[in-house]
Order: structure tokens, then C-alpha cells, then sequence
DNA sequence: CCAAAGTGGATATCGCTTATCCGCTTATGT
DNA sequence: ACATAAGCGGATAAGCGATATCCACTTTGG
């Protein structure tokens, strides 16, 4: 809308990517709660320099995960196109969770549900909003309990994350395995015909 | 071992009481992260008194919960003696869970893997070595998948853990959903015949 | 070549917690 | 009742770690 970049000098401008590149760096390795002294230090920059461009870390943050968690909402949206919506609802989770698990500062920022910014707001809401609408195909299709929620969607990202700075075991991430033990819980069991088991 | 109280005075005991009632309630409202300031405001108490009896948080802390602790590594224990280990495992880890719902404090000494107090770690190996035979007898009894191990209990109590502050949605405690639905998960499934599926 | 733009990093400020100190009060036993 | 050891309160010292500023110096670009 308003774009009034004012032209930054050459250098300048070198140095901004430089900054991003190194928050991005350290936000996925350390989190969020990294200081911007960390970052400048990362970058080969003085602080001062860091926050000429940006005026606090969560500006930063900002420049940093807006495009993130654009790209990981236009993957929901593009899920909707997959005709089987319990795999394709799946299939969109371990992708968004296997981002999330390369990035520790990007899972901060999923799991706080108020606060945060307009931007990383509106990205959140297009995501829930496909998965609301996969989990309602998924259950008119007959593949998921009817008791699913969106309001679910949350709270398994919650369980996720919260196993998934465990090492990995072999080959395997543990968190995948829980991932797929829960998801399995979601589906209707041949038993059970759409209703929730017990 | 070393039994060596020199006898408190009665108004001092009273207050060291307070003390620990105090504890017990700010403790599991806030979480250990409650300052002992808290603590002492909330006994009716000055801080100064409180930090004569007790050294620091953590040994106030300590007195706190290891009696709820063991009474969770008796539980565990008890648990033992039901015939159908999986439905025993499944009733102890509702119960212990049930203890951490209500009380923060408890949910951040159980999470912690590392440092803490000996005692402490103590009592939690103890409900581990429980839980790993019940998890061996289930699997032994068919109806627990063979893949589970013990190493699976501290993830899964992480997991609850993480969805714990979720407000009720009308009468259950949505923890209480994530719990069945996990626990279901650990069967075997008719169908697969003791193997996971997938 | 010189103004404007940019830079570095020491440091002021802040918010928060932990823990101490010491003058005053209270319990206890003789 | 009185002496005295034990206990009490709570202002405040000390520590900590993060954020953000400031300004003397360097670099860019017309």
C-alpha cells in the first residue's frame, strides 16, 4: 500500500539482507528470545546498525516470518485441491510441522494465539480456515470422527511442538511418529462408523 | 537419615506452616516461577521469614512436592497389581495427569528431564519403572502395539502437558479428549494384530 | 570533495528476582 | 516478671540480562 521506501545506499542495503539472513539464522536456531545484539553479532554488524533498519525485534521478526507463513497458508489453501481431504488435511500438517521443526522461532510465533502482529494474524486465520474446511470434507467423505473440530487443529500443532525438540531416535524424528499416531486417532475406524470409539 | 531438627519454636512452626500452605496454593495457581516475595505476601508473612526456614525456592519447593510425588510413584506402583495392564496403565496416567491439571508447579518439576532435586528424580524413575512393566505386560497381554517402550511416557505426558491450560469446552477438560485419544492409539487394533498400523 | 547517510559498540536504563541485614517483637523457662 | 534466645518484617542491596540510545568516526555518491 503505502510504499515509500525512501532508496537505501548501496551498503546500506547490503547490510539489511545481511541482518535477515543472520536473524533468520538465529531465530531458527535459538528462538525469538535471541537478542538483536545476537543477531548484529551474527551478521558482522554493530547492534547500533541493526536497529537503524528495524525498530525492535519484532520488526525483525516480522521481515523475517511474514513471507514463512504466507507460503505455508497458500500450501493449506493449495491442499483443498487434493480430492481425498483426510490425506490432503495430512499431508499439509506434516509439511507445515516439518517447517516448523527446522525452526524454532517460527513455532514460537505459531503457538502464541493473541498478541503478535496483524500480518502473522491474517496468516494464521487463512490457515485455520482451510483446515476448517478439509475437516469437513474429510467428514462428509467419511474419513474423519465427526467430532473433529478446527478448534483441534491447535491443540494437536501444541502437542506436536511440545516433543519436538526430542532427539531424533535413528532415522526418525520422534514427533513424526506421534504425529501420525494422533492423525490416525482422527480417522473413523471401520469399527466404529463415523462415531468417536468408547 | 541425619534427623537433626533443633525443636522450632510453636509460633515459628505455625508460620513455617503457613509457609508451606502458601506454597502449595501459589505454587500450583502461578508455577514455580512465583517469586518467594509471592509466597511471603501470601502467608501473611514477610519475606525475611520465609527465607529463614527455607534456604531457597527450590528447597521450599522441594518440601512442597515430594509427598506428591510419591503419592504418584505409590500410584503407579499400585497400578501394578491390576490384571489388564493396559487398562491399569491408562487409569494411572488419567489420575497422575488429573494431579498435574491442577497444579502448575507440579507440571513444571515433572517436565524439567535434567537438574532438579535428587528426590525428586527419584520418585520419577520410580513411576517410570512402573510404567515400563505395565507397558511390557500390556504388550505381552496383546492388547498394547509393540512398538510403545517407556522412552514413549515422558513425550506423551509433555504432549497432555502442552494442552493442559485449554479452557474447558462445556464440561470436559479438552486435555481429556487428547489423553483418550492417544491412549486409543497405543492399542492394538484389532485389525493389525499387534503391529502398528501403516 | 563534502554533505548526507551509515556504522559500531560502549553504556545508560530498565524490569525483575533473589537474598540479606538488622532493629524490633515475641515466646519460653526460671 | 524478666532475661534472652528465637523469630519477624520488609526496605533494600546486589545481580542479571535485555533493550535501546548516542555520538564520534567512516563511507558513499553526486
Amino acid at each position: 500500500m503505502t510504499e515509500k521506501t525512501p532508496a537505501l545506499r548501496r551498503d546500506a542495503e547490503h547490510n539489511r539482507q545481511r541482518t535477515l539472513a543472520a536473524a533468520r539464522e538465529v531465530f531458527a536456531a535459538r528462538g525469538l528470545q535471541a537478542t538483536l545484539n545476537d543477531v548484529a553479532h551474527h551478521a558482522g554488524l554493530g547492534v547500533g546498525t541493526v536497529y537503524r533498519r528495524f525498530p525492535n525485534k519484532e520488526a525483525l521478526a516480522e521481515a523475517v516470518y511474514t513471507g514463512k507463513l504466507d507460503d505455508i497458508r497458500a500450501a493449506a489453501q493449495a491442499a483443498l485441491a487434493g480430492q481425498d481431504a483426510y490425506v490432503a488435511l495430512r499431508a499439509f500438517l506434516e509439511l507445515a510441522l516439518e517447517q516448523a521443526a527446522a525452526d524454532r522461532g517460527l513455532r514460537e510465533l505459531m503457538r502464541q494465539g493473541t498478541s503478535d502482529n496483524e500480518q502473522i494474524a491474517r496468516a494464521r486465520q487463512g490457515i485455520m480456515e482451510s483446515c476448517g474446511r478439509l475437516i469437513a470434507r474429510a467428514q462428509k467423505q467419511g474419513t474423519m470422527r465427526d467430532d473433529i473440530t478446527v478448534g483441534d487443529i491447535a491443540p494437536i500443532v501444541s502437542m506436536i511442538d511440545s516433543v519436538m525438540d526430542l532427539p531424533p531416535a535413528g532415522a526418525v524424528r520422534p514427533w513424526r511418529r506421534y504425529l501420525a499416531l494422533i492423525l490416525d486417532g482422527l480417522r473413523t475406524r471401520p469399527d466404529h462408523g463415523g462415531r468417536r470409539p468408547s
